[in-house]
Order: C-alpha cells, then structure tokens, then sequence
DNA sequence: GCTAGATTCTAACGATCATTAGAATATGTG
DNA sequence: CACATATTCTAATGATCGTTAGAATCTAGC
C-alpha cells in the first residue's frame, strides 16, 4: 500500500527496501518483455538474487505482477490528482485537466517501467488480476470524467462533444506517447502543450468566415 | 503478400485458404493472450486443427505471428489509403487527415482480431521480428506525415504546432480506442467526427475576445 | 560471541510448450 | 480405380520455467 519511493528509504526494513527493489526490477523486466515471457530468473538476476529468493517476498509470479499493475496505475493517478490540487484558479476548469495531463505524463515518461508495464500488460495477466486492475482504472477514468463534467458545467467544453469520448480519446493520445516519445524533440511539458493547445482551439488559425461544419466530407461517386 | 481476405476466397487453393484461416486463428489467439503465453495448440483449436500440423503451412511460431502483425500494420494502412485516395478535394489537405482516420479507425475496430494483436504484440515478439515490423510501422507513419506536411503547407495548421507530436498525439488516440470502444456508444465514423471535431476547432465555444494564450498555469506557491 | 529469527541459496519437481519425424489419411489426376 | 502428392495426425523429445523444501547464511539483540 505504501509508496514505492518510501520503501527504498534508510528508515524502511531490510524486507521492505528489498522488496521495493524485486519490484523495481520485476517492473524494468515486465516492461521489457511483457507477463508471460518474463521469467522469475530475469527478475532474480535484476535484483541480484537467486529466483528461489524472491518466494521469500512475493507468494508467486502473479502476485509480484500485480504489485507492479498496481504502483502503475496508482502512481499515475496520485501524479495527475497532486497536478490538480496544486491549480487554484477554481473558474478555469479546463486548466485543470491540463494540469492532470502535466502530472500525468511526467509520471508516464518518468516511471516508465511501472507506467508502461502496467499499459503493456494488461491483456496478458490472468483473468482475476485483470478484473481487480480494471476496477482501478475505472475509478482512475472517474477522477478524470469529473473533471470534464465540470469543465463542460462552466461552458468551457461544447455541446457537440460526448465528453466520454473526448477523454478516452485524449487519454488515448498520453498513454501512447511513451511507445513513441523520444526526449529529443519536445520536453514532456511541451508536449502537453501540444496536446491542451489543439484540445482547446483546434490546429487551424484563426478564420473570418463561420468554422466550416461538415459531416460528410466529398467522395469519388 | 496476397491480402488475407483475397485468401479465403473460393478459387484459391486448399492450402492457401487453410493458411488463411490458420492466420485468422492465430490473429485471435494473440489478440487475446499476447505472443509468449498464446500456445500453438490454443491456435490449432481454433482453427480445428492439431498443433503439429501448423507447420506444414508456417515454418515456426515467429513465421506466424510476423505475418499477423504484417497483415495488421498494412491492412490498416490500406485502409487509410484507400479512403483518402476516395477524397477528390485536393485543396482540403485536412479532410484528407480526417478521411484517413475514418478508414484506419473503421480497419481499427472491425478487423480488431488483427489490428489490436498487432498493436499488442509489438513489444513481446523477438527483437529480430520486431526490428523488421518497426520498419513497416514507420513507412505507415511518413504515409500520415505527408498529410499533416500538405495541411501545414496549405495553411491549415497553425505555425506553433509540432507536425510530429501532433500527428504521434492524434494516432495515439486512435490506436488507442479499441481498448475502450463500444459500439454502444458512438459509431465509428461518430467517434472519428469528435476527434476531428477536437482537431480543427478545439472544444472551446467561440469567443469574443482573443484566445487566452497561456504557457504556465497559476499554482499554489 | 551466542542465539533465534530473518533472509537467501541450492537443487530438485512437475508442468507446459515449441518442435520434429514418421505414420496415416485425404485429394486430385490419369 | 490407382497412384502420387498434399495435408494432417500422433507421439515423443528437449528445453524452459514456476514452484517448493530444506540447507546455508546473515543480522540484531542479549
């Protein structure tokens, strides 16, 4: 339960500053290789120890799995949940979700080996670790469907748009950016930037004439 | 290289139409359990046969999956090609964009079986596999770079974008929606309509006054 | 430094799985 | 029908791996 980063402290129990390594190096492993194709030997020779060892941790393979999945998604959300608090502007709703967004992928891009195992490895763990991590990610995606409400309550988002989908869709473009970022081009607060500037104007510079609506574009026949 | 559903047409041969439907088993599997923990012999259930007799139309395990994720990553491109080859006005290089990702998204969800083994799988196959389907991945990426290029070009992309960041920001939301999407909601076209929706005007209503540029938001302290 | 408990290692087990060789069967053609 | 070829099946092999039990070692408090 408690934070990873608190277990690898001076103050923590040998247990405990051990166990957070094996799970630093279960996370680097999973990342790399995903579930099934990671063997505990891996794990073992990144944390320095004999396989055998880490049963002293750890019941068995799934629930060292699950540990991982869990620091994922909860690191995320605590990053994205401290991002928002930290916003005062109470009237500026969208500026909140921008702020998450900030939080939310420092935290992907940093921690990748936890964030990033945890997306990858979703739909290869067994159905039971699957359906207790999902209901995590739910209350995740409800952390961020309030904040779209409230955006949408304040007149900041159109009518014309299902807010459902337009946060699946923008989640969808932050949780794949750690298969593509590459740290040379944009900083991950640039490229946030990207992301909130097309969320709230669009791409096109600004016109004269009424924004041109078209719900079927011209075809060949 | 013949495309999959020419494969199970009538006139091909026993063999080709039984690889076929070996690929489409194996298509499923992998969607399902990811590359290291689907089994041969949950592949040859599905396509009623016995696990050893896969090799008479694939050399190995590796063979089979590169040519699902080969038919994942061109089916979708071709699916986007097609579409924006559908497209005659060459002075709306957007609607262009926007026509390709109704025809990816459309692949996306209906050939998901594919689609969604592909975009799995990329980081569990061996590297050599992977090296190779990187490669054909990022032809698929300058296919899309070209659009965006011709958008800018023509005007249709304000300067303070980043071409790449916003292409890698809009694909991901792509990508990204079979793991969410259900046909409950919106249709895909619909789902393709907020997403553009999004990318040509944002989600902001009109306003009056000029649009609030801001680079750092106000926080506590 | 002795001792009990905590931690790690070693060496084996049983299960799963990709792969193979050869036997068995199906198919199309004369 | 007969035969050659194409296709599928059966059964075994060897490798990998999760897991376990017990021995070995380390650590902290007296």
């Amino acid at each position: 339960m408690a934070r990873v980063e608190e277990m690898t402290e001076e103050s923590a129990s040998k247990s405990t500053r051990t166990r957070a390594r094996v799970l630093h190096a279960a996370a680097r492993a999973f990342r790399a290789n995903g579930y099934a194709s990671t063997s505990l030997k891996q794990i073992a020779d990144h944390a320095d120890m004999q396989a055998g060892s880490l049963y002293y941790h750890f019941d068995n393979k799934d629930e060292l799995v699950e540990a991982v999945l869990d620091e994922g998604v909860q690191g995320a959300q605590r990053a994205a949940q401290d991002a928002v608090d930290a916003i005062v502007d109470a009237a500026d709703p969208l500026a909140k979700i921008e702020s998450a967004f900030r939080g939310h992928l420092a935290y992907l891009l940093a921690e990748a080996d936890f964030a990033v195992a945890t997306l990858r490895m979703l739909h290869q763990v067994p159905d039971a670790i699957r359906v207790r991590h999902l209901r995590k990610q739910r209350a995740f995606g409800r952390f961020y469907a309030k904040l779209f409400a409230a955006a949408k309550a304040q007149g900041q988002i159109r009518e014309a748009f299902n807010l459902s989908a337009l946060r699946m869709l923008l989640l969808g473009a932050l949780n794949w950016s750690p298969e593509w970022y590459d740290a040379a081009g944009l900083s991950p607060d640039q490229l946030v930037e990207q992301l909130t500037m097309m969320m709230r104007s669009g791409v096109m510079p600004p016109q004269r004439e009424p924004i041109r609506r078209r719900r079927q574009t011209t075809t060949k026949h």
